[in-house]
DNA sequence: ACCTGAACACCGTTCAAGT
DNA sequence: ACCTGAACACCGTTCAAGT
């Protein structure tokens, strides 16, 4: 987020290090420089690639001084997390707003915040990386549940019983979760389908 | 699947690899039970976990004979996955014979197919093995690109129009992927609740 | 308070030498 | 043909020593 705060001015460069260190002046890490490093790692290569000699390369310092603000990698992801789930939670909030839209409008709303080209990254990233980590599968199982009463209270307010409701809602949290991780192996639906999409979910049956 | 073949007379381990290269005695190692051996190890503990000394002490040799076999952990994976996808497309054949099965049955039984309790464990494990091996990323695109043909085909044996097939075939395939990736997040629908799903799914609109 | 530098264990990789 | 054993590079981890 808050990403070119650090002013660059410009030296030139032994090495990629040499050039970190310099631009990093006399300044010193905090365990802030640490998370958004891996951040930044996580999101343009994945979890796996978030290694402590990476960053220590990006920040321009050696692996000791990451074992100064660290126990261990375990707790840099942890805290990393930890400060992910913060953000997010923020971002989140944006639904807060959307209840008191009226129900028709509110899940066209929804669909628009959940299909973003950018949040598929995001949610690909952070979905693998729950696996990994309790703290950030739980963040992601509170969202999911989340999404999943929005939607089913939604559907009650347009007159659905609570089973259907729960049925339906249910329907559509699978498959948002299902095209995050198989878009790429099915068509993608057209704005035409995702609109008879949403006809045929708020139907009542024959 | 082939598990229990290697004869185990029973010999006072002096260690784990002693122990392995006892039971082997005087047969030697073919490509087939390092696969066979990283199956395994992906089923129980996930790709990363498939290591090469994991993979030597389980077998009872050292690494040097690893590296007689293959030219790399890469190519051990990619091995692995090749011998993986003959099995499954063995397994996908089941779909054929219920190809002339009537459409109601069809679903049905697809729906069986998909649900069973072992799958979502091999699933999650390959999908996530998917994504950093592109021939098993496209062993399984393949296979979701048959199934959403495959419903697809059967709604408009049911009488559904191009365009209804494909987007509730659709739906159930994402639903489906979003299933094996989220069950742990949402609740987990009853089978009423399964079957109010494929009533709502085959059901024409008001 | 924050970092360097050298050390060690572990894993992937190579290769000469063994049977 | 298949494997051992020793070597090396790389990464995670530790820690005494520097500023």
């Amino acid at each position: 987020m808050t990403e070119g705060t650090r002013d660059p001015r410009p030296i030139a460069p032994v090495s990629k290090r040499k050039a970190a260190a310099a631009a990093r002046a006399t300044r010193r890490l905090g365990v802030e420089d640490w998370t958004t490093a891996a951040l930044g790692v996580l999101l343009r290569k994945g979890v796996a690639a978030i290694t402590i000699s990476t960053l220590c390369d990006e920040l321009g310092v050696t692996k000791g001084s990451f074992y100064w603000h660290f126990d261990g990698i375990d707790q840099l992801l942890e805290t990393t997390a930890q400060s992910w789930c913060a953000d997010h939670n923020d971002a989140a909030r944006g639904f807060h707003d959307l209840e008191e839209l009226p129900p028709q409008q509110r899940l066209a709303r929804m669909g628009e915040l959940l299909t973003g080209e950018r949040v598929w990254q995001v949610e690909l990233a952070v979905r693998d990386w729950a696996r990994t980590n309790a703290k950030v599968a739980e963040a992601v199982k509170a969202l999911d549940q989340r999404i999943f009463h929005t939607l089913s209270d939604t559907l009650v307010d347009m007159g659905f019983s609570t089973e259907q409701a729960q049925m339906r809602a249910g329907l559509m949290c699978f498959a948002g979760i299902g095209f995050v991780h198989g878009n790429q192996n099915l068509p993608v639906p057209s704005e035409e389908q995702r609109r008879e999409f949403f006809r045929f979910i708020t139907s009542k049956q024959s």
